[in-house]
DNA sequence: TTTTTTTATTTCAAGCAAAAAATGTTTTGG
DNA sequence: CCAAAACATTTTTTGCTTGAAATAAAAAAA
């Protein structure tokens, strides 16, 4: 693509390819602080928490493939999660009437509570481990990955 | 916890929550976007890259417990991953001679061939996703996630 | 109505991930 | 020397993840 002197990836790479390593161990870490203190405090998983959090947002319920929209995870990779928070008794599946292939997940009244305990620590323990970004510097941050997400909002 | 009035999470705990938030969706799509490419392109995976990445940067090898230090995952979790590189060539297990507990994990020269053709990839990659910052922007960034990445350090 | 297509969801296979237990091996302290 | 501790690695278990195939029901087309 890029043919003759010039190297094949241009210099200015590195500096965009330095900030996406860095932006990754970064994530990586705060997640697994993340993961240690669900499992330990909470005996759940991010995933979890991940898929209560749609759920307390969408308080008329969310059908499988709308919750996989939303969470941009694969179809098949929810049914699992969900199985699971129904066993907790965190979570239920109500049939949709006109529609036999279709069913509504919605958080139980215990599933409300538990993740209302849980957002708060979560909100905690975010402001404790990203204590390094001023407010208003995180603020104006949370502006700039836009410019990342938007580019693949479509894909 | 925090009684009274005011309410559990203080309010400046706000914007370092959108901050992480939108930094984990943009990190979720470029990984999305690696995945697949990683997978269409070479038929392998982000893990499998990283560990030939650890690799390449240690000519000499490295020993599976340095191997999943230098990467930060668990000890049982790399020996798959390895596992599955010899399988396809791309590295051997030697015998440290004095140790008959210990291997040491390197690249075979096809290894290294295929990690450069692969390397190149994934920079031209990062540069495209992340043409939303500017180089010297991303600079500035990079930086300014040590500020996270120093916290834990330690951990 | 019958066929075809689309939609909603689950199942399956392969692989990644952490934690914990198990298996050897080497080193160390009596 | 020998038991205990430390070390290197693998195995096991549980759960998440994707992509692809399988079911099944609803909607559209013939």
């Amino acid at each position: 693509m890029t043919p003759g002197t010039r190297p094949a990836v241009a210099p200015d790479s590195r500096a965009r390819l330095r900030l996406w390593l860095r932006m990754l161990k970064s994530t990586r870490q705060v997640e697994a602080v993340l993961r240690d203190r669900f499992r330990t405090e909470f005996g759940t998983t991010l995933p979890r928490f991940d898929v209560m959090a749609a759920l307390a947002r969408y308080e008329g319920g969310l059908k499988m493939s709308a919750l996989s929209g939303v969470l941009r995870v694969s179809n098949g990779n929810v049914t699992g999660i969900v199985d699971r928070l129904v066993d907790e008794g965190h979570v239920v599946r109500v049939q949709v009437p006109g529609d036999r292939r279709a069913s509504l997940v919605r958080l139980t009244r215990r599933g409300q509570q538990e993740f209302a305990r849980q957002a708060e620590a979560h909100a905690r323990w975010i402001d404790e481990l990203l204590t390094g970004f001023a407010p208003d510097e995180a603020e104006t941050l949370a502006a700039r990955f836009d410019a990342v997400s938007a580019k693949e909002e479509d894909a």
